[in-house]
DNA sequence: ATGCAAAAAGCAACATAGTTGCAAAATATT
DNA sequence: AATATTTTGCAACTATGTTGCTTTTTGCAT
């Protein structure tokens, strides 16, 4: 039975991301950790509300994921239409401080929002005074599954 | 009376502004330009809805950045922090279509928003497949006014 | 200046998003 | 299995944003 193998290897790769984390297993965070690893893009606090949300409450999904932000599991990406979108964070993320230094894009066509890890933030050039602590960038276009 | 004088100004340049765009002098608009006219950064509607709000309603205050927004007075700013903010554009926006390719600078010890006008956004080179149409930049970090 | 049509403001009611305190339930630890 | 600790769900609340409609203001022609 291949299928339930695979299954079982996710809840345990779930099971030890939390505890790594420090965070105790239940079955919200397993479930909404679930969300993320079976799916390549963000989700959306209101995407995740709609498929968790008929087994548990609107506040624990607010908890969880501020908790997972917190733990560095994932982390939040600005859009400009101005709704938090989340992403799985690497696995260097872990310990509370977050190292992502890639880019995000958001696709007009399927409105999905990637984390395009192997594009390194650029370095920017500011005037004089101005120190950089961190660079945030979000390209918008069309997707790669969307061309054609 | 110098500062009458200079008041004056401001207003007929707030006024010339709004025909400029088709829009109505109301006092209201008057009343948002003008917060936006003086002071250098961005203002979050919040901060506009404080300032201005004693005097008038908080519809009025959505629907007036609204119409900016569409009139290309003012773009929208995406911070981490999820909260809209709001900045005067460059002449060349006026007409509906924004063109503003500049890099935003949010400030971690004043917490204000600024516009770099002069540092335009890197060309951010992207993997196979992907098509951007626009690319936002926000830096944060401490502003030419904080550090020391 | 006055009157009129069009636009905007204010109001009320509503919808959605996010927060907080606390009791009940689930989890981890012994 | 018993207990201490966390987390959940619930309720109540605040904040944010939207919509329809009436009154007021604005722009314009007389
Ligand atoms: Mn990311
Ligand atoms: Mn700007
Ligand atoms: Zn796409
Ligand atoms: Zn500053």
């Amino acid at each position: 039975m291949p299928h339930k193998h695979h299954t079982q290897d996710i809840e345990t790769r779930i099971a030890s991301l939390l505890k790594r984390s420090d965070l105790s297993v239940t079955e919200s965070r397993r479930k909404i950790l679930h969300l993320f690893l079976e799916q390549p893009g963000a989700l959306a606090h209101g995407d995740i509300e709609k498929k968790a949300g008929e087994k548990f409450d609107r506040v624990t999904v607010y908890r969880t994921l501020q908790a997972f932000v917190e733990k560095g599991i994932i982390h939040t990406i600005p859009t400009a239409d101005n709704s938090i979108r989340y992403a799985l964070c690497k696995d260097d993320c872990a310990g509370g401080h977050h190292h992502d230094h890639h880019i995000h894009f958001v696709c007009d066509s399927c409105g999905n929002t990637y984390c395009l890890d192997d594009v390194v933030t650029p370095e920017i050039k500011l005037p004089k005074g101005y120190t950089a602590a961190h660079v945030e960038v979000v390209v918008e276009g069309v997707c790669k599954n969307c061309k054609g």
